[in-house]
DNA sequence: TACGTGGCGCTTTTT
DNA sequence: GCGCCACGTA
């Protein structure tokens, strides 16, 4: 069965690299190395990104076709750098290579396949917000005793199965570990997955965890699918492999199967995801899954001075699982060492933080130059209020994203609901927002829509998932030629743009006449005129058109009646418009508003802002670099989190972050904590942190701090 | 359905 | 010390 390739150097086209001279022994060993499963564990700072490009530039230089290659990240902002970077080092168009989240990979795959996945053409993408919406569905049929005094919500639903799905744990044991008060609703827990599952199917609609889940069961139900996909990733390459899940470790596996160029970077030691599901027993157990992998250490670090990186080093040194390296230093010694800063209470920390942070900036360190960073946001507060007293600007990387806000929810359900006439939640949504029509009422509505859509469409909606295979679909030919290196998939199985309303009476005839509230009918005429006009003749209209006819005709009066800031919502709303012009059909689009984060249009924003400090939450620094960090908040209890006090692993957890911190800082860093702190709940005294104990006192500067207050 | 009041509980976050 | 949610009423 197993059919022979040899690949074939394509001409050089283009100036040759100059591995050796560009990269370090380190990271030219792994750039290099030799097909097969091969480890790569980059230590803070020690340039894994520029690894993982140089190592596809040089997939490409040795005359694998960008078609060949896979590489996976979990942000997009990660894929889109690394492109990028790519695109710079090679001469050669990339447009072949397939580069971004695991979503995003499941997402292109499943667009492919969709029937042979178990659901239709145009299926919708449920983000966090809509899976817990229909799981609420889900819920209020299972009539849980309301004379509980507390029972699990959707919410609870959602998070637990899907950490369930992403982990592979029992039902059992993520309920014992999450939720123990809820022990006792296992089975209504197991009887509420059916049911979910059974909604998305009908809604034709997958959440997050399903555009991976489902394509790993696509590939395990149709082998000679999974095989073409295998055939085509000659190479795959997988960042920040220490935070994947069991799932995501599957995916990869199944994908990489057939020839076993897997090559994952990642840093065990920055392993920060535990709680939702990342599991860094892969990267630690890598080698012994595969066996004969390459370990490669890259361990030399251009960041930080060396006095941080003792630090550093000092801070994950307790930490039994990992793997045992030290990060060596590059940058020449100074004469400070990190400062240690007990303060009487949170308010002298944040005024220390304050007047730090404006010594620093007229001595000449720009304030995009400085972050603080602390456990959890609302360590924050304190801070923020300082800053403002003082004037000085700052940045807060938290708080709702773009597309995640109530009014591009709104709007998107319109386009959502025409592009998927079954998708429930997007109906719920959209009408929902007419006056008069609460939870209740959607519900009768949907009950009737759905109803006259399954009458009007001849076939069901739902083609049931086929039995066997297709036989159209043959994949077991001649591997892509050099000669046609274009994507062969998307030549012969294009993803379909589906259009729910071909050869279907007008939407407005579908939605007229339902009964609804006296005081909706009229607010309901004009939404199924709306509609209409979304797919005027049943021919979807691009999506900027749509957004102007929902805003036009609904949406605008919505929002003054709504909401006291109109106008940043209606400016919101431009924004989409226009970032959905490079669309010519809604399906794409929705796409890329489920998968994605944030607008960049906020770069172009900021760029007559005047320059802030950063305040950030450890987390969401991870990757990011500053010349002076602050550290904030280290004491028992908030860093490390009260949580994990007693458990080590989550000991083990937060130790990693708090060495993510300390590995943020290139020339300064401020460890500070409050001996007592009067806002807020609980205890007002405060212990050092035991991380600080750990760190040898000679490391550190210990500031003492005095003075009026 | 829409709006007002009392109680509870309080990390981290990408897709 | 505050915000969110669940429950009660018009």
């Amino acid at each position: 069965m197993a059919r022979q390739y040899t690949l074939q150097r394509a001409a050089p086209t283009g100036p040759k690299i100059d591995y050796a001279a560009e990269l370090n022994a380190e990271q030219l060993a792994a750039v290099t190395a030799p097909p097969g499963p091969a480890l790569i564990i980059a230590g803070a700072g020690s340039g894994k990104t520029r690894t993982l490009t140089y190592r596809v530039a040089y997939l490409i230089e040795n005359g694998i076709l960008p078609h060949h290659i896979l590489l996976l990240t979990f942000t997009n902002k990660a894929a889109r750098e690394m492109l990028d970077r790519v695109a710079a080092l090679v001469p050669q168009p990339l447009d072949g290579l397939w580069g971004g989240t695991f979503h995003s990979i499941g997402n292109r795959i499943l667009r492919r396949h969709p029937v042979e996945a178990g659901f239709a053409a145009g299926f919708s993408i449920l983000d966090r917000e809509d899976a817990v919406d229909l799981m609420d569905e889900v819920v209020v049929k299972l009539e849980l005793d309301p004379h509980e005094k507390r029972t699990p919500k959707g919410e609870v639903f959602a998070d637990v199965l899907s950490y369930q799905l992403n982990t592979g744990f029992s039902l059992s044991d993520v309920l014992a570990e999450k939720y123990p008060h809820f022990l006792q609703y296992r089975d209504q827990f197991a009887l509420a997955r059916s049911r979910y599952e059974k909604k998305k199917q009908e809604a034709n609609a997958l959440d997050f965890d399903d555009l991976l889940e489902k394509t790993v069961a696509l590939f395990r139900k149709h082998p000679h699918i999974a095989e073409h996909y295998q055939r085509q990733f000659q190479f795959v390459l997988v960042d920040e492999y220490q935070d994947t899940n069991h799932l995501q470790n599957d995916f990869i596996e199944l994908l990489s199967a057939r020839h076993h160029n897997v090559m994952v970077v990642g840093d065990d030691a920055q392993s920060i995801y535990s709680w939702r599901g990342a599991d860094f027993h892969n990267i630690l157990e890598f080698p012994k899954r595969h066996a004969g992998a390459q370990v490669h250490k890259i361990e030399t670090n251009y960041r930080s001075t060396p006095e941080i990186l003792a630090v550093a080093n000092a801070a994950i040194a307790p930490n039994k699982k990992q793997f045992k390296k030290a990060l060596r230093a590059t940058r020449a010694a100074t004469d400070s060492r990190p400062a240690l800063i007990p303060l009487p209470d949170s308010g002298q920390q944040a005024a220390l933080v304050a007047q730090r942070i404006l010594e620093l900036h007229e001595e000449g360190m720009p304030l995009e130059e400085m972050a603080v960073l602390y456990r959890a946001h609302f360590h924050s507060m304190e801070l923020q209020m300082e800053l403002t007293r003082r004037g000085v600007p700052f940045e807060i990387t938290s708080g709702l994203r773009f597309f995640e806000q109530a009014h591009i929810k709104d709007v998107s359900a319109f386009l959502k609901w025409t592009v998927n006439p079954r998708d429930e939640v997007a109906f719920k949504r959209m009408a929902r927002l007419l006056p008069g029509i609460g939870a209740k009422s959607a519900d009768t509505l949907w009950a009737q829509v759905g109803e006259r859509f399954r009458s009007k469409t001849q076939e069901p909606a739902a083609p049931a998932p086929t039995e066997g295979e297709d036989p159209d679909w043959s994949v077991d030919d001649e591997p892509p030629s050099a000669l046609a290196p274009a994507d062969r998939a998307t030549r012969e199985r294009p993803e379909t743009i589906a259009n729910p309303w071909l050869g279907m009476p007008p939407i407005k005839d579908l939605l007229a006449g339902l009964k609804v509230p006296t005081k909706t009918v009229k607010a309901w005429e004009q939404l199924a005129y709306t509609l209409d006009e979304l797919a005027p003749g049943g021919k979807l209209a691009p999506p900027a058109q749509m957004i102007g006819s929902v805003l036009e005709a609904v949406y605008d009066d919505y929002m003054l009646a709504n909401f006291p800031n109109y106008e940043a919502r209606r400016e919101d709303l431009g924004t989409l418009a226009n970032f959905a012009k490079q669309y010519d059909s809604p399906q794409p689009f929705l796409d890329q508003l489920a998968l994605m984060t944030s607008l960049d249009s906020d770069a172009a924003q900021r760029k007559d802002d005047p320059e802030r400090v950063t305040l950030s939450s450890v987390h969401q620094a991870k990757g990011l670099e500053w010349r002076a960090v602050f550290v904030i908040w280290l004491a028992e209890g908030k860093f490390p989190t009260a949580r994990s006090l007693d458990n080590d692993a989550a000991i083990e957890e937060e130790r990693r972050l708090f060495y993510v911190a300390v590995t943020r800082a290139k020339d300064e860093l401020y460890l500070s904590y409050p001996c007592v702190s009067y806002s807020g709940y609980g205890d007002p005294l405060q212990r050092p942190s035991r991380f600080l104990a750990e760190i040898p006192r000679e490391l550190l500067e210990e500031w003492q701090v005095g003075g009026v207050f």
